[in-house]
DNA sequence: GTAAATCTCAACTGAATCGGTCGAGCTAGT
DNA sequence: ACTAGCTCGACCGATTCAGTTGAGATTTAC
């Protein structure tokens, strides 16, 4: 079967490098190894990937020995939307609603689908602009801690 | 920009193509052509797509002189989510929460973010399957009725 | 000041997917 | 038998995707 991925593999790496540097906030920067390794990234692809979120002001970078990056912003101000948006492009599912598609749509502004396409987009956005960083932290620390309680029992 | 589109060309014509039938429900088969024509999908693409349905038990089929597709279900039973999933595969924005990948990845179980995609899954399962063509036909027959009373006024 | 560690940047590549076409055949009505 | 239509699978070119590579710039340690 096809198995629909409509979040890059790219994206995912971009998010998960975010929550490593999430977790490490206030250590000092980390270098991009050790981000790859934490989170099995394979590195060379892992290097374009934040290079090209520093261009979007996510991470700032730290060059020469004992280098590395850092996250530029609080997690808890910085949502998994605004780096998907920013990797992927809009969240729409269709690209009859965004940009210079959006009017050359032989259909404009009378298609019976525009609604669907904007409620799911807005279901989407909802999701994935709601959920911030420090969040996502927080929850893997509490799953962590549970585990742990499991063992102990 | 690189727009993304999760839902493919061949989902979005299946799903026009599917909702042209259910304009046309109770009125015997539709030709592919007028349904290529109708909705302004390439013909011999479309072909496909119905045969692709047909397996699905979505559409009937006649053949011959006068012959034609036929929606196989009440427009009001049929959703939207199901068109998508028959053609595009499990409507997951992650391949990691899928078959086998589910558990073939490295962070089985306790992946910070498989409750966030999940989430998303469920946003969109609800906007999808809560939609079916019935609800679409009805919506564009009102829509056109308010244009025409837009130009009466 | 030089060597080592680290980020930087753009070009490259192989494989897969996508959107679509084509041809040759099958089926039913007239 | 002719014709209008569906059927099925093979085929194709372009793009995208995931990832690699190489050459260079920058900082720190010694």
């Amino acid at each position: 079967m096809a198995e629909t991925m409509p979040i890059s593999q790219k994206s995912q790496y971009a998010v998960r490098a975010v929550f490593e540097l999430a977790k490490r906030q206030g250590t000092g920067a980390t270098k991009i190894s050790d981000i790859a390794e934490a989170q099995a990234i394979p590195q060379r692809f892992l290097e374009n990937i934040l290079n090209h979120l520093k261009g979007g002001g996510f991470v700032e970078s730290v060059r020469g020995k004992e280098g590395g990056y850092l996250l530029a912003r609080p997690a808890g101000d910085l949502s998994v939307g605004e780096i998907l948006r920013f990797i992927e492009g809009p969240l729409s599912p269709v690209d009859c609603r965004v940009g210079a598609s959006k009017s050359s749509c032989s259909m404009y502004g009378r298609c019976p689908f525009n609604s669907l396409w904007e409620r799911a987009e807005k279901a989407l956005e909802a999701v994935y602009d709601g959920t911030t960083f420090r969040e996502l932290v927080v929850r893997e620390a509490e799953e962590c801690q549970e585990r742990i309680v499991d063992f102990s029992i």
